[in-house]
RNA sequence: GCUGUUGUAGCUCAGCGGUAGAGCACUUCCUUGGUAAGGAAGAGGUCAUGGGUUCAAGUCCCAUCAACAGCUCCA
């Protein structure tokens, strides 16, 4: 007999070689049919796998994400048997589960798999599922294993199998078909229920960009009909929220052939938002004491030798620019802190004077790979919501958690709810690697985590994830469908103040080196207004939209009275405008809200003669009349409640 | 950067060797309306750019530029 203990802590005894599966049956047939993997003294393995010794065990369900990765590890060996039947002599690369779903990276020789063959692959599938094959777990030697492949002619698989050592291999199989696996797998195929194939692309073997290019096929699976098509329905509505789409629809940007990829043009309305999210966080920080600064756009080759960034990215970057006076050379700015370590020496500092902290919406150009480039979230020109605090060493903390802070406010006014961050910390094992005292890297690895719990900010730490000049906490939002952004980022530098010489004299009348702080609480300006279109599918609230109200005139015998009160709106510094087209009302109401406009403004011969308007809230509909000074005092209300918050 | 796909009217797209098409948007006219699409007429395109093949090229081929997907990358 062996011990077994679960989750709750809670001990049975079982007859030594039962399953997992045996061991969900005991507790209750509707855990059987539900589990799909079992965790083995923290080990996750098949339900087939006889259990030997004493165990703390978990029963994983499609809720745990090790029950997931089974289901959908599993779901690629259906996938890759239905290709071994349709491509006769196909090639396999590897097939792992992902975050949602799984891929095959496949080789079929001179055949071509494109989008149109998926629905015949995904019947094969079905089919195969269908006839609840069972997925039969072997270990096997290397040299069985090496044999078994090269039969086959699968020179990936033999390829992967050299790497691995004996006495660690084994294979799984269903039907026809064997797959060299460390799982691990559901019992049989039959669990596999609602396929979708997703799509093809082409990703190169192993990761390398010198080998060849494998055929990858995403897909995904679940245990009910239902769930696909909740998640067929997700991504629809994640292509509705697509910021490149939303951005055009709404006259936010645009790119131009001409100008250059990469280079967003911000029209006025997206100007608006911008604006004032920048006039936001500008508030926030002289609350904070920053400090405004402004810098050039380019400065001398000398200045990024200097910062050490030229000896690591100058071949990539945009290269030098060359004046007419020989020898001279000044390069676009990839960052402002040099400019700011500048700013710092431009005085002699006293212990008293820190932490100094330099603002500026900072725009830099960096040569991001041509492939690399997409709609506002990967550019080549871009604003930073930089800034850079010079302090002691014995404020870091403090630093810390007031940028924390700010960062905070930021996620509360835009509604992200959601949110965790990261902290990167140095590889323990490899030292070498770091620029700064171990002393400094300690201090600043404590910081960041006592700032962390201090707030009750669930992170993640990484060890060997730190830039080589410092340790630093990024951030992570979830948007109102789910997605995981990353947005703003805090990171300690030891290597500018050294490189610049930047100082300050202590109590103590010597020379100190200060710490210092980049952070960004948006990222970028161009980045988090991506992100904030996904978030809110363009619908921003009232104090950030471009367009507050417009005013739709019933006909057009009231286009006078509505520019009059779209007039005494505006005094009002509401952002309003009037919709005078010779159209029906019920038409202007469409087209305006599909603007996301949030109040529309109604007037026809009643408003006119009482001298009030009909309000319609957007997703709410008519909310009746109201004088135009109680609609202003009431928007102006309302987005003076939302300032105050933050 | 690599591989693949794509580029036709402001937008979304059809046409795929033989005189440039649709819907929406736009302009004008009719209509003057009451809470999510009123009607008619009209205007608008060197078919991304540059070469080539052909009697003839959006249509086939090559190059460049750009977008999209994936890979690789991100100070």
């Amino acid at each position: 007999m062996i011990h077994i203990t679960f989750p709750d802590g809670s001990v049975r005894e079982y007859a030594k070689g039962i399953t997992g599966f045996q061991l969900a049956e005991s507790i209750s047939p509707r855990l059987a049919a539900e589990v799909l993997a079992i965790g083995v003294n923290g080990v996750t393995l098949d339900l087939s796998r006889p259990i030997e010794n004493d165990a703390t065990i978990q029963l994983y369900k499609w809720d745990d994400p090790e029950g997931k990765h089974a289901y959908w590890h599993s779901s690629a060996h259906l996938m890759a048997e239905a290709l071994q039947e349709l491509y006769p002599g196909i090639k396999f690369g590897i097939g792992p589960a992902i975050e949602n779903g799984f891929y095959y990276d496949v080789d079929p020789g001179e055949a071509v798999i494109k989008e149109s063959d998926l629905p015949a692959i995904e019947a094969k599938m079905a089919a195969l599922a269908a006839s609840k094959e069972l997925i039969v777990r072997k270990e096997i030697s290397k040299q069985e294993a090496l044999d078994f492949f090269k039969q086959k002619g699968d020179e990936y698989k033999v390829e992967l199998i050299s790497d691995l050592t004996d006495g660690t291999i084994s294979f799984y199989s269903q039907g026809d078909f064997t797959d060299l696996c460390r799982g691990p797998h559901l019992q049989n195929t039959g669990e596999i229920k609602a396929i979708k194939l997703l799509s093809v692309a082409g990703a190169y073997w192993r990761g390398d960009e010198k080998r060849k290019q494998l055929t990858r096929i995403y897909g995904i699976t679940f245990p009910k009909k239902k769930m696909l098509d909740e998640y067929l329905a997700f991504l629809e509505e994640a292509k509705k929220r697509d910021h490149r789409k939303v951005g055009k629809e709404l006259e936010l940007f645009t790119f131009s052939q001409a100008v250059g990829a990469g280079l967003p043009l911000w029209l006025p309305k997206g100007t608006i938002l911008r604006n004032r999210l920048e006039d936001f966080l500008k508030r926030i920080q002289k609350r904070f004491g920053y400090q405004q600064v402004i810098t050039p756009h380019i400065g001398q080759k000398e200045l990024w030798v200097t910062s050490g960034h030229y000896a690591k990215y100058g071949k990539d970057s945009f290269q030098p620019i060359h004046t007419p006076q020989e020898g001279e050379e000044f390069l676009l700015k990839p960052m402002n802190c040099p400019h700011h370590c500048e700013i710092y020496k431009a005085f002699p500092h006293s212990y008293k004077d820190l932490p100094i902290r330099y603002a500026e919406f900072g725009t830099v150009y960096r040569y991001e790979q041509s492939g690399e480039l997409h709609g506002l979230t990967r550019v080549r020109g871009f604003t930073q919501d930089d800034a850079h605090i010079f302090c002691r060493p014995d404020q870091l903390k403090d630093e810390f958690l007031k940028v924390m802070d700010i960062i905070f406010i930021i996620f509360n006014a835009l509604d992200f709810k959601n949110f965790e961050a990261q902290i990167s910390l140095r590889d323990p094992n490899d030292r070498e690697k770091y620029i700064g005292s171990d002393e400094n890297w300690e201090k600043a690895e404590r910081a960041i985590v006592e700032a962390c719990e201090e707030k009750g900010l669930k992170a993640n730490v990484v060890l060997g994830e730190a830039a080589f000049y410092g340790p630093k906490l990024d951030f992570m939002v979830k948007d109102a469908i789910g997605r995981r952004w990353q947005l703003g980022t805090i990171q300690v530098d030891y290597n500018l103040p050294e490189r610049f010489d930047l100082e300050y004299t202590g109590a103590d009348n010597q020379k100190h080196r200060p710490v210092m702080i980049h952070r960004a609480p948006f990222g970028s300006m161009e980045r988090f207004v991506a992100v904030l279109i996904e978030h809110t599918g363009g619908k921003f609230p009232l104090w950030l939209t471009p367009e507050q109200a417009v005013v739709l005139p019933i006909s057009e015998k009231f286009n006078e009275y509505a520019h009059q009160v779209a007039q005494q709106l505006d005094l009002k510094d509401i952002r309003v405008s009037v919709d005078d087209r010779n159209e029906k009302i019920g038409r202007k109401i469409r087209d305006n809200e599909l603007k996301r406009i949030p109040y529309l403004l109604i007037v026809g011969e009643k408003e006119m003669e009482a001298g009030v308007v009909a309000v319609r809230k957007q997703g709410e509909g008519d909310q009746g009349a109201k004088t135009v000074d109680a609609f202003a005092a009431d928007i102006n209300a309302e987005v003076e409640k939302m300032m105050k918050v933050f």
